[in-house]
DNA sequence: TTCTATGGTATCTTTTTGGATACTATGTTT
DNA sequence: AAACATAGTATCCAAAAAGATACCATAGAA
């Protein structure tokens, strides 16, 4: 049949300021809490936070759990279903791991390369 | 060593309004001229056809050859390095197509999916 | 009684991205 | 002589994304 580009739909998922590194925590640890995302990544308001969970829970990547109690508690966890995106996140970034280093050869080490995510032991084999 | 999380760097060549569907014209056709993508394209204006395409030649995904001549002949190409990405496109291709179709059932068939490329004989195999 | 912890929301401002429009250069065609 | 074709640039404006900041509810601790 028409042959359609869904390329895009996968980048619906991944793109956002923060996205790609929440997940990448999600995924490493399985289940976090609001507060430990917070503590994580310092630099995004709640605001923020708040917005990417909730478009990745929209997508199904994401099961937000609620604990009424008080002080609130609200685990975010990955669900069963964004397993399988594992593939493409790692396609993604065993490419990107490349082409970083394609770029450093064409253009030279000092083109301000930020690793956004470093030591974070054990956690490797997922992305 | 340490891990670090390269999805981002994939994602930079892929994030801009218009520069999955160039690619995907691009891949499909090897080579069009600047005019070429315009009809391809007719709602992209000069100004982002231009500065998207200057985006991938930075990350040598395509190749912008000048024709010396009047009036101005320009080529855009995949290049070869490029042909790198194809898996990972082609992941991020297979999955949103099943995204779109998990989508559907959570939500039912009424949520505007829009299939931005359609119709294109053909040219299925790379993307 | 006041403070703390938690997971938010509401509002406003700034930054980034994209779009509209006009302009340019110049050899060829009419 | 004027118009056309091509591949852009330049300028200005609108829209979208992100950030800053303040606010809320409430049980329990100090």
């Amino acid at each position: 049949m028409a042959s359609e580009c869904k390329v895009e739909t996968a980048l619906e998922i991944l793109v956002g300021k923060w996205k790609p590194i929440i997940l990448f925590h999600l995924f490493s640890k399985g289940t976090m809490r609001f507060s430990e995302l917070q503590k994580t990544l310092p630099d995004i308001t709640k605001k923020m936070l708040t917005a990417q969970l909730r478009e990745l829970e929209y997508h199904d990547i994401v099961h937000r759990k609620v604990y009424l109690q008080v002080p609130p508690k609200v685990e975010y966890s990955i669900t069963e279903y964004a397993k399988g995106m594992l593939p493409v996140l790692d396609a993604m970034n065993t490419w990107g791991t490349a082409h970083v280093q394609h770029l450093n050869e064409l253009y030279g080490e000092n083109r301000e390369v930020e690793p956004f995510v470093s030591n974070v032991d054990g956690l490797a084999e997922g992305m």
